[in-house]
DNA sequence: ACTAGTATTGATCATACGATCAACAAGAGG
DNA sequence: CCTCTTGTTGATCGTATGATCAATACTAGT
């Protein structure tokens, strides 16, 4: 079941150790959820033994939080960028919704609701969880100003409006986890949903079929 | 830490022991989560040994699960019951998402989110997540189909608005239990997405302030 | 009142988790 | 080539989990 760790060491550098393991952290976390970020599990995947992870590691808990805010981070950089290079609010916030909601990401989906779990007794998992959703929040809420500003959107509250956007993403995307059989459309009735939020032309988002 | 099963027996009857044991389990998952749903917490609960309760309950993923759905279902019915006594579908919507969206239930909210995690290892558990997920589908499509049906809303794909209706809820829910600081309005903006996934008029839905 | 059935217990196993520490060995510096 | 720093290991502890089983003791039925 588990493998031994190599006989013919090869002594690596702490920074290189470090890295190693945190991408080690982060792999079973996209593969294997949150849970699977174990002392034992990530020595297996760098071939070593658990008690060298414990000494760069000082608190699992942590390395659970980074691997969570590392993929989460990474998550939030693709669609930053990939967003930037659209010309309107309602082309941005579209082009958001549609990488969220096509149904490549369960992986992340995964790594959400086990940090939302766990954060219950890992502090610093919690903060992380806090961190990021802020950071999202943020990214969406420069979105939707921009929409008011430049007058696409009727709307007052940008913040209040970008947490509702997230959070019904999120919602989609964990109960898409559970109900295998039939994805279904995730998307496109959130579409309008949001017209609806932001006093959009039915079809404004244009939410891909 | 760990209270000994009183010497004083007192023997019941299975029937008894069972239910003790099926409301120790809900309480558990109530007052700290589905993961404190476990084979010496409930028999500390019931005031029993752990082999008792081994005995009556072969599997505590059964348990578990069992935990799950009867918390869930009972919310359901609530929520059945207060919504069937509203005169129109607007109404019984608007009600459902005022009850679901107060705030004052954060404790089933933690169960779902809960759930849905360990629901990846616990098969059974994840069957009642799916069953109850299609329950609280059927209420939220019967109150929209007969929106439809009486005109006021203006939409095709009912069950499809019931997916995602039920989706913005558990994310709004979920993210609120980890955004301790700002509860923030969950209601307000959630009923303006909604009315514009009916075609209904803005505030149609009269969410809480 | 006695007995048979069974609810209940205590002890124990196997596993997995995080964590610690003395001891080993690899590799860089003199 | 030797030495000293330190990356690395093996062994081990303490806890928590689910699960099993022979033995106990209560209670209903005769």
């Amino acid at each position: 079941m588990s493998r031994a760790p190599r006989r013919s060491s090869a002594r690596k550098s702490p920074a290189e150790r470090t890295a190693e393991i945190a991408a080690a952290a982060r792999g079973l976390a996209l593969e294997h959820g949150l849970t699977a970020v174990t002392l034992r599990g990530v020595a297996a995947r760098v071939d070593v033994t658990p008690a060298l992870v414990a000494h760069y590691e000082p608190s699992m808990d942590a390395l659970v939080a980074a691997a969570f805010t590392s993929i989460v981070a990474d998550e939030i950089d693709e669609v930053e960028r990939l967003v930037a290079g659209l010309p309107t609010p309602t082309a941005r916030l579209g082009a958001l919704l549609d990488t969220l909601l096509d149904g490549t990401r369960d992986d992340v989906t995964v790594v959400w609701v086990e940090a939302w779990a766990l954060g219950r007794r890992n502090e610093q998992l919690a903060a992380s969880v806090r961190s990021q959703m802020d950071a999202w929040q943020a990214v969406v809420q420069g979105i939707v100003e921009a929409g008011i500003a430049s007058g696409e959107f009727r709307a007052t509250d940008a913040a209040g409006i970008a947490w509702q956007v997230l959070g019904m993403i999120d919602g989609l995307n964990a109960q898409a986890l559970v109900r295998w059989g039939d994805a279904g459309a995730r998307g496109s009735l959130l579409g309008h949903a949001i017209e609806g939020m932001l006093g959009l032309a039915r079809g404004a988002l244009g939410a891909a079929g």
